[in-house]
DNA sequence: ATAAGTTGATAGTAATACTATTATATTTGC
DNA sequence: GCAAATATAATAGTATTACTATCAACTTAT
């Protein structure tokens, strides 16, 4: 996954931080380990003291850079929507026909990133990794309404309007093209747990991923309507 | 929803509690308060300590029942899904027909409940909230594996494998009947979510339910398979 | 009536999630 | 190259959380 990144910064909603992680040394090493660390111990027992251990800073440093731990979350997994939007964008800008359109969408979206690609110090495996295993509990709060007004979702809302007017323009008959967008990203990140620790619970395994099934479950949703 | 419930008792893994909340009045009040106060101030906000000022008691009885918070939302989530299943049981065990039968589960697993039964001390509708809003920080945690084993997810896992098998009745050809069963239920209360709280990431709203989408979804995946 | 078990009250600990203050670096602007 | 501005580090402190331990009081079963 090596693309033209030099140059391209994501941006994320500015009421995240109090001081832009990227404009300084300190402020990318909070992104690059905060990301190492949840990913390996979890959101929950996941600390500014132990992160400003770990990269040989203070605990007060941090939180001149992130109110909380939640926005931090919400900061990492923002900057992940993103990154998936620009990879989306740019892989199919090209493609007309819009079955293949949003075919290769739903490829983009729902695939496990296996490579780290040229963000210098942010590690897309990771990452997705801890989209997978602690998205939910981003937006899953008491303040989800008042975050949702001040913005904090808005990338990931307008990913899931971007695949959905993919759906509409392969078939503009069908009800549900938001909701059915929201459940490829949403149960495409559900699945790949599933796979890993319920793997009674869904038919992906080694062979088969959630790709397969989510390719497979939209294009018979959509074909039905177009053969009406 | 009124049924024919005395009698009738939910069992959970034994592993969730320290002491059997249905064999005291405290026990009873715990799980009834707790329903409550996490339906009101959520899951992050509650504790024990709040719960036992709550219900005139103290923290520390409370700790004699469940050993942390944790366990109780386990055990709580996999009662109501106990409940769920005796509903799907109850409501399908007479309909021949797989169609049909697959139809009326998904009715029964994915409309809202809008009426307390007839547990006395739990409350269904708020019950059906909490797992709308919490369920998945029951599992989402770095304990899953360990706690899978132990078998704390056994009720849902159970809930699923039934709900595959009835996918499979309708349609033997089909290659994701685990993983559509899947998406059944997690993707039901997520467009519950939606619709409260992101309207634009959905097309469920107040005329339109996350019953219809889902069965028009899985109407339309297996009709296609019926109809090669 | 006594023992066993349940609950309540109190106290205490370690960790978390911060805030505030001051000292020390580092950067930058001129 | 130096002063001013800014960033970071160190330390301390608070309230809350998530427990554990102990002991007294009360309830129930025999």
């Amino acid at each position: 996954m090596d693309m033209l990144l030099q140059g391209v910064q994501i941006k994320v909603n500015e009421k995240l931080y109090l001081k832009d992680p990227e404009s300084s040394g300190l402020g990318k090493k909070i992104v690059e380990y905060s990301i190492q660390m949840i990913n390996e111990i979890g959101f929950e027992r996941f600390t500014f003291k132990k992160l400003g251990h770990q990269i040989g800073s203070n605990e007060s440093s941090i939180y001149r850079y992130f109110e909380n731990k939640h926005k931090l979350l919400v900061y990492l997994t923002s900057w992940y929507w993103g990154w998936m939007e620009y990879q989306l964008v740019f892989a199919t800008h090209s493609i007309k026909n819009p079955k293949e359109k949003l075919l290769k969408s739903i490829i983009i979206i729902t695939r496990e990133i296996k490579e780290d690609s040229a963000f210098s110090h942010v590690n897309e495996v990771f990452l997705n990794q801890i989209v997978i295993n602690e998205y939910s509990k981003a937006y899953l709060t008491k303040e989800v309404d008042e975050e949702n007004k001040e913005g904090y979702y808005a990338i990931y809302k307008r990913l899931v309007g971007r695949l959905s007017t993919m759906i509409s323009e392969v078939d503009a008959d069908y009800e549900y093209p938001t909701s059915l967008a929201s459940t490829i990203l949403e149960n495409g990140l559900h699945q790949h747990y599933l796979r890993e620790h319920f793997p009674s619970l869904t038919d992906c395994n080694k062979k088969v991923t959630p790709t397969q099934y989510l390719t497979h479950l939209v294009s018979n949703t959509l074909k039905q309507h177009l053969n009406e």
